[in-house]
DNA sequence: TAGAAATCTAAACATTTGTTATCGTTTTGC
DNA sequence: GCAAAACGATAACAAATGTTTAGATTTCTA
């Protein structure tokens, strides 16, 4: 838990006590390799703060085909957030890829340090900041980049990515398939 | 400025006093149609509220090629908020599409709400949150619908989006060129 | 550690999407 | 109100990306 009290006192000015009964209500938990943390069609209402590992989002379309939609990595927050903050029904499963060490909260603690925390709102309003951010760019990548170039510039996000994720997944990130990121990697296309 | 009174009462706690002060500060602005709102390039230090008329974002690629990011409506904050909150010059122009009326919140009045204001950091969460979801949805569109299949729910997002903006527009928003959405439109492929 | 499963590359072919050009029609600005 | 610009449809062709299959290598698991 200690890494989860770090994180949060990075992030905003709380007190000790303050850090003892939030953190108290937090569940540290444990997955392994390839592990379900969470299956769609149902409420989530749980957060996970990752203190080691990496959890990959998924959505699965029409067609059966599952696209990553997203890595989660060490210090950062995960859920589907979306859901979670409207209390419907899941679109996304959670995947471990490595063991993965994580924190999870539950949403009566995420209400509970919004309402409670002194500068409880200010974390929420920072972390949905971040994500803000991350989403900002992915869409902009989307639009204006060629898979070649958001190829290129994935380890700017994630570093290391290429030796802790096979490359149908970065591929599926990208949102191609693999057989065609294979192709680019050749450098016969742009 | 009564629009914007009313928008912040409805989200947030907040007495007469608190309302008076913060908005004495911001200035309501007129654009017409066509009128370029804010540049790239520049640190952007102002949040747009639209009171009335629609403002699309758009990001320019190595190409020269324009791609219109986002459509903002009537009720709804707009900036290039990741620029904004990073004060880092802006990836984003922004252009009024119609004849728009908005109330501008200048970068001192934002963070003086997120320090003074009893709910302004809980308005900043909600915001953030709001368009988290907006873009989370953007985000999954794009990996797991097919453009025709984003074309048939646009109007999901942007009601009546038909009758303010131009077909090619629209197409430069599902991420697909003016030539291809006609042909989509024509029924021939999915 | 051996067998099975997963992974990556490759090639051939299919489909989707982009490019360019043309031509009416509609809309706009003066 | 009119001339110019913008707009949308269409066709022919080009480029990008997907699909399927196969085979070689690596990794995982029992």
């Amino acid at each position: 838990m200690e890494q989860f009290r770090a994180y949060l006192q990075q992030m905003i000015n709380i007190s000790k006590d303050e850090l003892d009964v939030f953190t108290s209500s937090c569940i540290p938990k444990t997955f392994k390799r390839n592990d379900i943390i969470s299956r769609p069609d149902t409420v989530p209402n749980e957060i996970f703060f990752i203190n080691k590992g990496i959890i990959r989002v998924t959505i699965t379309d029409n067609g059966g085909v599952e696209h990553t939609i997203h890595f989660a990595l060490e210090n950062q927050f995960i859920a589907d957030y979306s859901c979670f903050i409207m209390k419907q029904p899941s679109l996304y499963a959670l995947q471990a890829l490595e063991q993965t060490e994580v924190v999870v909260l539950p949403r009566s603690v995420v209400e509970w340090g919004y309402k409670n925390l002194v500068e409880g709102d200010k974390l929420g309003r920072l972390v949905a900041e971040f994500y803000f951010i991350y989403q900002d760019m992915r869409i902009r990548n989307l639009y204006a980049y060629t898979p070649k170039e958001r190829y290129d510039k994935i380890t700017d996000v994630f570093p290391n990515i290429h030796n802790r994720v096979p490359q149908h997944l970065i591929a599926s990130y990208l949102g191609i398939t693999p057989v065609h990121l294979s192709r680019l990697k050749k450098g016969e296309s742009k």
